[in-house]
Formats: C-alpha cells, sequence, structure tokens
DNA sequence: GTGAAAGCGCTAACAC
DNA sequence: GTGTTAGCGCTTTCAC
C-alpha cells in the first residue's frame, strides 16, 4: 500500500500523536488531560501545550466507549416551543454548557398521545448519563431501568420521592392565585385546567387544583366542578376552556387559569365574546410569562429557567457522584396584581 | 483475577449476545439490523426477533466510533427562549427523532457577546455528524473547518452560497410591510432593527432593511436613518427603541419592527407613553408569533417550525450522501392585516 | 450469504 | 510519576 498522507485521514490528532509529540505514553497524555494526579507538573503543562498546538480534543465516542460515561444529558419535554419548556430548556443548557455537558433534546409530544418514554429509550440509551424529565413521568419500571443502566434522573415539574425533583409549591400556587379572588369578593370562580382527566399522573394540575379547593374551603365556599375545563396548557385550549364556561347557565365572575397561555387564550376568547375583562370577569394565571405585563394580566410569578438552572446543577452533582437529597426543591412563587382582576361587579 | 458475573455488567445485551443467541456471527447480526444486503431473509427475521427479545440496541460510541457517524446532529441558536428560536429548533427536533437521530443543542448567547462557534467546536467536535446553524454564523475559515471534518452544514436565517439555507425572502418582507404602511398613507415610518449595528454579519436584518428602503424609493420617499432604532429582537428591547423614537421632535406616524416580540415591546411603549394604536402610531411586526393575534397585531407571517423540518430534512438528505442544492431555499410570507395598523391621523 | 479478525481512539488496571 | 496493555462494543474489509 502506497503512502497516502494527503488522503482523508489528514483530518484529527489522536491522543497518541500528542504522545509521540510530547515523549510520554499516552496514558501520561490521558491523565494530564483530565487533570487527574500523578502526573508531575511540568509535564503536564508541556502536554497541555502540544496538545493545543495540534489542537487535539478527546474523542467523545471513544471516551464514552472507553469510561461508560458521554458527557451529555438528555432533556425530556413534552412540547419544545411552550414558553415553560423552552425557558426551563434554556436555562438547564446554560449550565450543562457551562460545565462541559452537552444538551439532548427529547420532544415527548404533548397530551400523552406521543412517544413516551418506552420510547425514547432509543436516543437515551447508553447516550447520554443523565435524564431531566420536565412534566414528563417514568413510570416505576422505566425508572428502574434507566437506573439500572446508571442513569441518573431529576424532574422539573412531576414529583418523586425516589429522586430529586425542581419546582414550585403547586398547592400553594393555587392556594395563593384562589384566595386573591376570593380577597376581591368572587365566588363563583372557575379553573382552566391541564388535561381533562389526567393522563400519565402529571401531578402538577392535581395540585394546583388541591390549593384551589383548600383555599375555597378555608373560606366556606364548595368549588363547582361543572365549571372545572381542560385548556391543554396551551393559547388555544384556554379559548376553547373560557368559551365554554361563558356558555354555563350560571357563568363564573372570575377563572383561574393554570398557565399564562391559556389565560392569554382566555383573554382573546372573552374579547371576541364583548366579555370585559376585569369589570364582567376577572382572569389570573400562572407563570409570569414574559408578555404577561404587556396584557397586564394578573399572575403567580415563578421562575422558570432557574428551576432548569437547578435541575441541571443537581444533576452535575449526581453525576459527579456527590450525596444529593431526594425529593423536591422549590423556588418562590409570588402573586403579581394586575389589571386583569378586580372585585366582581356585584 | 476472580469471575464476577453478577457485578456492575450485568445491564445490557451486547452484538455478541444476539450473535450467540442466533447462531450466527456478530458482523452478520451487525448487517441484518442495519438492513444491509447480503443477509438471508429467514437469517434477518431470526436476528430481529431474538435482537427484540434480548431488547437489545446498538451501542451509540461504539459504533460511533467503529464507523465515524453519530446519527446526531447539533442545533446552534444565540438563546433558546426566544420564540423565533423555540420554534425552529422544535421542528427541527421532530424531524429528527422521526429520522432516529439526536438533536443537541448549543446556545452561542445572543449580541455576539457569548460564546461563538470556535467555543462551540468543544460540544460539536467529533460528536455530531451535521450542525444547522440557526442565525448564527461561520466564518470562512471555520465551515472549512468543520467541512474538513466531514461534517455538513446548514443555516436557517443566515445567507451563503456555499451551503444550503432555508429561510424567507427577507428583502420582500421588509417590502411588504413597509408597502403596507406606505399604502395606508404613512411617509415617517421608523424602524426597530436588530443590533445597532451588525456584528457578525447577521443578514436577516440588513435584508429586510433593503426591503424597507426600496419601499420608500419605489414610492418616491427618502426613510430618514434617524428613525432606525436597534431592538434587539427583544420584547424589552422593543419597548426601549420606541420609547426613544417617540422622543424624537418629529416622531413617525409608523413604525415596522423586524420581530413582533419588538412590536409587542413598542406596543407596550405606547400604552405606558398614552400614545394610541393605531390612531396616534401604525405598528406593524414580523412573524405572526402566537399571541400576535391576541395582541391584535398586524404582521408578516411566516411558518417557522417549518424552516426548522426543512432544515432538517435537507441535513438527512445530506448526510445520506445525496445531492442537496447549496444556497437558499425560502418558504412563503404574507401580510396579516390586524389592527395595529391604520391610515396617519392627518 | 456468512465468518474471522483488525481496528476505531480512548481509559483504567496494573506493573514498574 | 510513568508506561504497558487489555479491553469498551461495534463496523468493515476480506476470505470463504
Amino acid at each position: 500500500m502506497p503512502p497516502n498522507p494527503t488522503s482523508t485521514r489528514r483530518d484529527r490528532a489522536t491522543i497518541e500523536d500528542v504522545a509521540a509529540a510530547a515523549g510520554v505514553s499516552v496514558a501520561t497524555v490521558s491523565r494530564a488531560l483530565r487533570g487527574l494526579p500523578n502526573v508531575a507538573e511540568p509535564t503536564r503543562e508541556r502536554i497541555e501545550r502540544i496538545a493545543a498546538e495540534l489542537n487535539y480534543r478527546a474523542d467523545p465516542a471513544a471516551s464514552r466507549l472507553a469510561a461508560g460515561r458521554s458527557r451529555s444529558v438528555a432533556v425530556a419535554v413534552p412540547l419544545l416551543d411552550g414558553w415553560y419548556f423552552a425557558h426551563v430548556v434554556a436555562g438547564a443548557e446554560a449550565v450543562f454548557a457551562e460545565a462541559g455537558y452537552d444538551t439532548i433534546i427529547v420532544g415527548i409530544g404533548a397530551q400523552g398521545e406521543g412517544r413516551h418514554v418506552l420510547e425514547i429509550a432509543g436516543p437515551i440509551y447508553r447516550r447520554v448519563d443523565g435524564l431531566i424529565c420536565v412534566d414528563v413521568s417514568l413510570t416505576d419500571d422505566e425508572l428502574g431501568r434507566l437506573q439500572n443502566e446508571r442513569m441518573e434522573v431529576v424532574y422539573v415539574g412531576h414529583d418523586s420521592d425516589a429522586i430529586p425533583c425542581m419546582g414550585i409549591d403547586d398547592v400553594e400556587v393555587g392556594r395563593l392565585a384562589t384566595q386573591h379572588l376570593i380577597d376581591l369578593g368572587h365566588r363563583r370562580i372557575a379553573l382552566i385546567n391541564g388535561q381533562p382527566d389526567d393522563v400519565l399522573g402529571f401531578v402538577v394540575p392535581h395540585k394546583r387544583q388541591q390549593g384551589y379547593e383548600s383555599a375555597h374551603h378555608g373560606a366556606g365556599l364548595t368549588p363547582d366542578p361543572s365549571s372545572q375545563m381542560p385548556g391543554y396548557f396551551t393559547i388555544e385550549g384556554g379559548y376553547q376552556a373560557l368559551s365554554r364556561l361563558l356558555d354555563l347557565p350560571d357563568p363564573p365572575t372570575a377563572v383561574l387559569s393554570f398557565s399564562d397561555e391559556m389565560a392569554f387564550g382566555a383573554l382573546w376568547a372573552a374579547r371576541d365574546r364583548g366579555v370585559q375583562v376585569p369589570h364582567d370577569l376577572s382572569i389570573i394565571g400562572v407563570d409570569d410569562h414574559d408578555l404577561s405585563v404587556l396584557l397586564d394580566l394578573t399572575t403567580v410569578h415563578q421562575d422558570v429557567a432557574e428551576q432548569g438552572a437547578l435541575a441541571a446543577r443537581t444533576m452535575i452533582e449526581l453525576l459527579a457522584g456527590r450525596e444529593v437529597p431526594s425529593g423536591r426543591q422549590n423556588t418562590e412563587v409570588r402573586l403579581i396584581e394586575r389589571g386583569t382582576t378586580a372585585a366582581p361587579r356585584r
């Protein structure tokens, strides 16, 4: 075979090239470049210099294969284009990038009709060191299988006592928002919820609903189940939900929407119907979406990017083998009073 | 060394397990499972059945190392939480997932101050087969280096004649929006642009501005450079930009914002100032953001998710070794007239 | 149509 | 503190 130095394989320096140039073995190069002990300082410096000159970087596939770690994590979300999910992912990605981890995104598809984690097992299998599930639930079996493959799992939104979970106090969110409406004098408070009835143990709306109910009970009121509509966490869903609520024989004077995006849809429906907000109807959301201030929407603020960042930091700790308390870690929420809520007209 | 069969390595079937169970060699298993020729149909079926039973999937790191392809792509975006970027990524991810590719997201950081592609080389180096740059530019040198490593590159938004680019006709966008305002009778039409002066050859605002200018010229008008403000493609930036425009000695009667999010900021500023839209001021955006209908914003519609999907399909073709025409592939745009534009008051 | 064997580029024992 | 070496699990010639 003729020597063919200018062919395809001109590309990249390997660890052997660095070792040869530095006059050491590949093992030493590997140690030096990963900051492991047992490398003399002058040796390390020389190797680092040469590696830089040669523009060498370890092939991730090769190190994954040899070491069993890929320095990448997956973030699973129902849909990528929702405001909430985009912000969680953004928060997580920034932290992971900083720490040298790659972020693989996996869209599960909303409404449970989509791919389930059984299927995302494909992208995830042996490809990532950890998985962050954002409002995506794993069955015990799935969780067990992942952990059996030495994968770390962190939840955002969902709850579990087996693994670390980031989120907010959703019961408090429901309570806070409902109490605000009750304090204003409302008695018929409708709900724009998530799914009609909960598909995959999506616990967030359940908990918010608990808060909604407890606020009612605390005021000696009984919530009316017939004024609780699914809004699917979309603008369109919120529109539909409020439309139906307004068709009720005894329509509500106020509505709590479990997301700002659904509240936007509700605002839209109200406008289409000629219903004056807040005079005829008060609307309160949850999230404090970037546009809520513009639409003057009263809402419960949460820091979504921070939850993503927290999840990422927790994951990094876990992957570093450090102990992390499983269970919930909540970020603060607070009521933001704006113009879409007021006392009922009578 | 004592045999230790029950230790850590209990996890997963390897290709050898499948080969043994099927009574064939690993080579045949590999061929069969990847749909390559030269496998007898009964053999293939048997192998597929056994692989399924054993829940076998090829280790991606091992195949990457052996084959040089990782079946994953990177999508680089300035920021992940903008509406536009979230939708491009969502569109691309769905297509990639369908085709069995993993999607790695890489946030570059807005405004050029962030990490540049030189640095994203880290996550990207030998880790992905291709890179989609969304409003992120590569220098010729960077592009050359990537291609030298046999990576395919596709642009969304940006322009290049060396590689395939997805987008819209940005000149037409600027022209269409400006013409709409001119047709309504406006003569002092301000602009809310992207960066103050263009950092990294971000060509999209430039082209929209060309359209803005050509519409002016076509009507015998001369655009006023002093009424062109940077809005940084953020809500906040749009707010600031309109605030400054309203402070001008001779404020505009209409403003074209190069994104709906900036237009939302402008709407907000107008409201804060007590400026009535559209009576005192017309505002038109670009995007047709999900919330534009709610804010009754006149805008130029584009299908963002489709651009991401197109980019992904193009990338898949490229990676399959099929020919793809380099150069631009535009999706349709159209004017959506809503309530924020009207004839000037006098 | 199928198998044997040589790597892909790295990490991790272990020996020195 | 450094080198040797045996894999990691797959793909891919090349024989048969």
